[in-house]
DNA sequence: GTCTGACGATAACAATTGTTAATTAATCAC
DNA sequence: GTGATTAATTAACAATTGTTATCGTCAGAC
């Protein structure tokens, strides 16, 4: 834990520190994404076009990380968008300069695939949920495990989120 | 590529062969998970127990691992249980077994980390799936890109993992 | 062989969600 | 502030899925 604590004021001392206002594209749907951005304060929504319609699939708060994994990993364009929701302090790293300091440095190696590992298990909890529970079911449980979003996000991204239209949220919000 | 090969011929090298009838358990909901199965032959399906119901959230095929990743990374109890589906061949190691290896060897833990990895994409497009398609769509696209599960698993299985009943599957199917 | 249980198809009805459109509310730009 | 745009609510109806139950088939146990 100590460890963790460490590993961030690295990152807040290495990385350059970056203000955006709200509505910031930080990484565009079929590009190479050139920076890894560490948020420390304000939050982003990544998203993807489907037919004409936006589909938000993530939302991303303090003390996460936004970047195309596609391209840190294998190097290929992003299949998603990811826009700041809110004014927004980053820190980031070109993906160059950070696949370079995996390399020298152990710690952030092992701090990088352990976080891969928790995205894992993270997105693994996200399938299964959709599985076993209905829609009014994954918002209610939703509003109990991150009433942060419900609180900050705009309804109709969290509709989107949850695989439901914008009038079937809004049904489930106004029911007894 | 090349390396993936050798890295199964270690594996089915250093590794203990397993053979296991149809229906056999292998990991057991709530229980710490002993070993780590590399499935050589035959096929597996993951699920756990949702207020009296199975949810199949997975199906495990040739080439890949079974086991609870829980366990491997964090020492915690598995929320699920892994069952044979077929007659299966098995290439087994403990989990403390190949925690050492991993520690040993780095091409090991290479590629278990470039595991963790795909299968952190894998989860993630699968979520995605469920948020932009309709059941119908997702059973279309499942016999496009995985024509072995439709072919081997059993429909209520493959209901369970779309996140649909039974009867409501056989409808999508027998759909003109 | 016979019995049993598991599996899949089908039917009838209830409940939920999607779609479209109209209305109100809130937000943003100037 | 004012006007324009975007977001959220509501309504009416269509489409889909869930629920429960019945029936036929098949495979395995004995």
């Amino acid at each position: 834990m100590t460890e963790q604590i460490d590993i961030i004021q690295n990152i807040k001392r290495l990385f350059t520190r970056e203000e955006f206002p709200a509505k910031t594209l930080l990484v565009k749907e079929g590009t190479l994404t050139k920076k890894l951005f560490y948020i420390d304060r304000g939050c982003c929504r990544a998203w993807f076009n489907n037919d004409g319609r936006d589909v938000t699939y993530q939302f991303l708060f303090e003390g996460n990380f936004a970047s195309s994994f596609e391209t840190i990993i294998s190097n290929e364009v992003s299949w998603y968008s990811v826009e700041t929701l809110e004014p927004t302090v980053m820190y980031s790293v070109g993906i160059e300069d950070f696949r370079n300091r995996m390399d020298q440095h152990p710690h952030i190696k092992a701090f990088y695939y352990h976080y891969v590992e928790k995205r894992l298990l993270f997105y693994q909890k996200l399938f299964v949920a959709h599985i076993k529970d209905s829609p009014e079911q994954r918002y209610r449980e939703l509003l109990a495990q991150h009433p942060e979003i419900v609180l900050r996000v705009p309804q109709h991204y969290i509709a989107s989120f949850l695989g439901i239209t914008s009038v079937s949220l809004s049904r489930i919000r106004n029911r007894k």
